[in-house]
DNA sequence: GTTTTTTAATTACTTTTAGTAACCTAAATA
DNA sequence: TATTTAGGTTACTAAAAGTAATTAAAAAAC
């Protein structure tokens, strides 16, 4: 028997959210920045087993997604600060839900 | 200089809830079997893009975690069903704060 | 009463993503 | 002068995910 099936699509903005925080790290590092602005390495010494070449690469994916800002401070030193943009802190909640949910286990 | 590092050991419980979700699928699939009891081939429908394969692998994992149960059901003919355990109930924050995150973006 | 379809997988193989380690530049510190 | 620090990049390896073919047991179609 043949069917015309119209398939419930799901919706693409559902589907784009669950891609950003179904990558590794992203979500330890969206919990990190939840607290302060922070430095490349300030970063790193928080999650120690992310390396820096993923952390790079977490943070350009999270620049271009419009969550994070990458500020070059030009002082002696250069510094690199990473802050959340309001799109990026209005994921709180759900940062926030799963800290919650994670101390609920045994 | 040398320094005496006691790094703040990232909590075991976080680390493994963000590890738990940061897996490919794993939110959506959690999505879908919030609303209902899922068969199968259910889910598959309902995430055109999700393999055989993968969703056999997560389904495994998310029943190794006590997330998820798996029943058959011995009617004729077998049917297998999966839901969500109590635990996996309790995920429901974080799956709604996620949609509604992606809901907001443009 | 064979053939085809459906369900819930498994297996073999390929591609993509992540991890490891070495290197880089510029400035700071020993 | 030599080493360390910050914030990366590059090359290579390992692990995770994707694709496609196969399976078994039963149901439906022919």
């Amino acid at each position: 028997m043949e069917e015309t099936l119209i398939p419930t699509a799901l919706c693409p903005k559902v589907e784009h959210a669950f891609e950003i925080l179904g990558k590794k790290w992203t979500g330890l590092i969206l919990r990190h920045l939840m607290t302060k602005t922070c430095r490349f390495n300030e970063i790193q010494d928080a999650i120690p087993e992310l390396s820096g070449r993923m952390l790079t690469e977490r943070m350009k994916e999270l620049e271009a997604e419009g969550i994070v800002i990458r500020t070059v401070i030009p002082e002696r030193p250069i510094k690199i600060q990473y802050s959340l943009t309001d799109k990026g802190r209005q994921l709180e909640p759900v940062i926030r839900s799963i800290e919650e949910w994670a101390e609920l286990q045994d």
